[in-house]
DNA sequence: CTTATTTCGGATAAATTTATCCTATTTATA
DNA sequence: TATAAATAGGATAAATTTATCCGAAATAAG
């Protein structure tokens, strides 16, 4: 459904949630070990979310990477996944035609329009709040 | 979404389903042509959904691949999809978590299984006679 | 039986994605 | 200013997916 790439983001934007939550900001390191994810593929991922302003990040001594609190409840699931897939899980055709269009479309297009509606819906829907606090609530984990 | 290899099979059993209509085999070849993938690949895939049983082939000379027309409303789009893709689509975890238990749920856990089960809704109720139909009047395509 | 045709299947190559490594740059603190 | 700590980013490597090539096996027809 998503990439690696695209999973790691999204646990990493997660976790730096929580500890923003805590005005604490975190390391490649310390993400990489609590979302279990290859330490320097997942910093480049993180170098996209900041690129996208999803995440800050603070060069130096004492740096890591946060998140402004007061965004916590504004930034969408749907933004990390298009900072790092793009919008092809939104816009492209199910079965890899040059574009996905309704005049043209594909046997699967009507179908697969409402499958990929429900799950824009859903990310759009979904902040990195609400995702943060059901991990440090513990309804919900980040790895294994 | 799919695999490139899971779109090339999807498109390749609509086609050879629009072709066993009438009673036609037809070859990698012309398959590949009609959905514009390459050749030797697209073969492949063939091969997997003849080992799955969704599409019988004939070898030799006046050979090529055919889908029995009783079984058309029967072969759903799920069993081509799992034949290529495996089930990781109707059960792996969206964060790539080892599996998908509810249990112990990944942060987006309640929300993607309800987007999955559209998905596999969608997929199980959509037989190839169906695709074909809409391809065989027009109203869909298989390429460009 | 021979031949032409066609799928099967293994080996290999190209492209993309995933992952690692190392140096440059930035910045807080002493 | 010097130093240590930390992200940025380029180069490279490994793994996976996508794609190609070629000979073996099967089969219909002459
Ligand atoms: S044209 Fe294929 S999904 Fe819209
Ligand atoms: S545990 Fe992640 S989707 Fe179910």
């Amino acid at each position: 459904m998503f990439s690696k790439a695209c999973e790691y983001g999204i646990k990493a934007a997660i976790f730096i949630a929580t500890q923003s939550y805590e005005g604490k900001r975190v390391s490649p390191k310390a993400i990489s070990e609590e979302i279990d994810s290859p330490q320097a593929f997942t910093a480049k991922i993180l170098q996209a979310l900041v690129r996208n302003d999803l995440v800050t990040s603070v060069k130096g001594a004492y740096g890591g990477f946060e998140i402004d609190r007061n965004q916590l409840s504004s930034i969408k699931l749907s933004q990390v996944v298009n900072a790092i897939d793009g919008d092809s899980i939104y816009k492209g055709c199910g079965l890899g035609l040059h574009k996905c269009d309704a005049s043209h479309p594909c046997s699967v297009h009507d179908k697969f329009v409402a499958v990929r509606a429900g799950l824009k819906d859903m990310l759009e829907n979904t902040s990195l709040e609400e995702l943060a606090l059901n991990i440090k609530s513990g309804d919900a984990f980040l790895k294994v």
